[in-house]
DNA sequence: ATTTTGTTTAATAACCCTATTAAATAAATT
DNA sequence: AATTTATTTAATAGGGTTATTAAACAAAAT
């Protein structure tokens, strides 16, 4: 509603905030053109369809949560060092769009259609970097600095301690009543405890 | 249909295969009555309220799912052998429930009212289990065998991890096409990786 | 000033949803 | 066999949903 801040992007942020809290098949266009003041009938004049306006703000979301997936150092740094600061961006990045895991775990399991097309494009987007992690980590095994483990499976703990923590966030605030600054702390302890815990884990066995 | 088994016990169960599935709202009544072969008004003679059906199968399933932190094994056998063993039960579980972790991070996080009420409940019940743990494990830490971790954290991370792979199903069986086979291989290769990581990430710093 | 273009709304079609009602059928009891 | 009770169905009230349409309004271009 702001002057030269159009009607479009307001029911766009609008319904990225809808979507987030209460995922895609729980909102209605018609909550979405109330929350940005206007007729429900523009959302569709702007978007066509509710899936089309969900896609947009799908995609972005999709592409943070698999940040580790998706993002390369190629700083000079050691590799734990790097491996280390890539965890708490991702963590970091969660911190600043908590309702993110679940929408896209939501979504992906609820509807095979936009599994099927996310899928896809971030995995040929993203295969290049996968691989020079890949090729990078195995190394640091070889070496013996690292002890033995699969790309994907290393990948997948990070992602899902970083995550799990946000689930759980609705319950610690409205079941056990943390506040704002409380849960940034918890956050924040949360984080250095993923890395902890991922740092310790991928120790080599003799050392 | 089956002669003795009623009609009631055909509806719950054919409930619980579609709210595993889909969630609370994107299953109705009609999907429910379909499934089960008889008339929609059948579903609320017997339960009421769809809200009143789905509690009688969500209770059950959420305990399974923090089965981590609501069960304790008192054999002589090393504080680490027991700790392996439930996290293997808890993965085994959730094996032959598959679709339970999303079910349960889903509606505790679209409903607040169920979450208060499940929140309570399991707290009280299992808060001398919780106790126990917490002692055994803070006394292997004061003794050196395990590294320094709350034990809230540590229980996280297990429930994390043994999660997570849940979420991928179905991406690996509709978009990788990996097989029943296959995907069976694949979760019995992440559950040892799993316990492999947590025990790693507890083993002492100086050993 | 008027036409053209873009934005917004009211109205509505064509669904789907939960829950209730009364009536029909089947089973159990007297 | 007749009556009571339990199971099941058809019909429907009252609500919500997405998407489209035609009409109203505002802005830009001629």
């Amino acid at each position: 509603m702001n002057k030269d801040n159009n009607m479009e992007q307001q029911i766009l942020q609008c319904a990225e905030e809808l979507f987030l809290e209460k995922g895609f098949s729980l909102v209605s266009t018609t909550d979405i053109a109330k929350k940005a003041g206007c007729n429900q009938a523009l959302v569709h004049y702007y978007f066509r369809t509710k899936e089309n306006l969900f896609q947009q703000i799908f995609q972005a979301k999709f592409t943070k949560f698999l940040y580790i997936f998706t993002t390369f150092d190629d700083s000079d740094e050691p590799f734990t060092t790097r491996l280390r600061k890539k965890i708490e961006a991702h963590f970091d990045l969660l911190i600043e769009n908590r309702q993110i895991p679940f929408l896209v775990i939501n979504e992906l399991i609820l509807n095979e259609e936009r599994r099927s097309a996310l899928v896809k494009n971030i995995y040929n987007k993203n295969l290049e970097i996968y691989r020079r992690f890949d090729h990078e980590l195995q190394e640091e095994i070889q070496k013996g600095n690292i002890r033995p483990i699969s790309t994907i499976d290393l990948l997948i703990n990070i992602v899902s301690m970083n995550i799990i923590i946000f689930f759980m966030l609705p319950m610690l605030e409205s079941q056990f009543n943390f506040d704002e600054e409380e849960i940034t702390e918890i956050l924040q302890q949360r984080k250095r405890e993923v890395v902890e815990t991922i740092m310790c884990s991928i120790r080599p066995q003799n050392k």
